[in-house]
DNA sequence: GTCTATACGATGATAGAC
DNA sequence: GTCTATCATCGTATAGAC
């Protein structure tokens, strides 16, 4: 039934090129009149495919919620344990730093109060908060609970934020990866 | 001869809303027609006080600069050892959790990508690199420096990270400190 | 089904009157 | 020091060409 591709992928090329400007340039900086230039066709043509510049970016984030549901889906139903929990980190790490979802993980990290309020951005928060449950003691101390919590923000922070240090991307992403799994290893204290 | 200020203070009280709405809904989603009603003007009456949207930041910038020069000065000419940097820590998190630079804090936070090209957001990077070369041992290990150079996001985060958990912002910020000392701290490797 | 032409209200910004 | 009027550009919307 869905001929809606005939050729080309417009649609496609509009996500690709959408995602590529607004992590580097900004969600509310990145004109849909930039956009569409850059794809040969007018601004009006987006709104054939999407129907609003939120829904560009509410369709990348379902592309990425698929790939954390695989981290939840895989580690649903397995014991708990200090085991599990790094094994979850160590395939966040790598989700985010591949080239898709790194783009995405840039652009939510540099525009934040804009994707506050985009289409799906509940979802997205959603399965943050689910990954960061699965990383904490529901039982342990307060700042145990706290240190498990910014596991993951150390990831992003260590990977997109604004660090100036002479180390390559794979360097930060190890050393991101090393400390974030240090967070939920609860010290003898 | 400066008589530009015949009494109430509108400069402020500019500088006191936008703070207040950039950090709440986002610096491109305040128009300054919000704010000059507020203020019961005309948009055209804040052009009168700053020649443009972003002058109004930079404005902003500019006392919390002042701020952190304070510790930077402080620091100045001591002996840069693990007693320094935790204090140096400890006087940071002060600063940005005290009520207008956390306000500040919250808005950088959150919209990064939009100060990334606003004026004096030079300095204020510059500032922040000042503060992590102070915290990190040239010498160290690369992991070791890249630990260092994550305390004060995970100040960030910690605060004004979107973490979802029981806790006070007190208690919030008691962590991060607490994981921000420990990261300045090397391990026994 | 895919796209262009055209227009609408709101935005940041400017010029000039009071 | 504040106003009105005006501008280009923004996201959005619709009518219609092919």
């Amino acid at each position: 039934m869905v001929e809606t591709r005939r050729r080309a992928g417009t649609r496609e090329k509009i996500q690709e090129i959408a995602l590529e400007l607004f992590a580097e340039q900004g969600y509310e900086k990145t004109s849909l009149r930039e956009i569409a230039e850059r794809l040969g066709v007018t601004k009006a043509a987006l709104y054939y495919h999407f129907r609003t510049k939120d829904d560009i970016v509410a369709s990348l984030f379902d592309d990425f919620l698929e790939q954390v549901d695989e981290i939840i889906d895989w580690a649903r139903d397995k014991p708990v344990d200090d085991a599990l929990r790094r094994e979850i980190v160590r395939r966040y790490s790598d989700v985010i730093t591949s080239s898709t979802p790194a783009a995405m993980m840039q652009f939510i990290q540099g525009n934040q109060s804009a994707v506050r309020d985009l289409k799906h951005s509940g979802e997205l928060f959603a399965r943050f908060r689910t990954l960061s449950r699965l990383l904490t003691d529901p039982n342990a101390a307060l700042t145990t609970q706290l240190k498990s919590g910014m596991a993951l923000g150390m990831l992003h922070i260590g990977v997109f934020g604004p660090i100036e240090i002479d180390a390559t991307p794979e360097q930060r992403q190890a050393a991101a990866l090393e400390v974030a799994l240090e967070l939920i290893t609860s010290p003898a204290k």
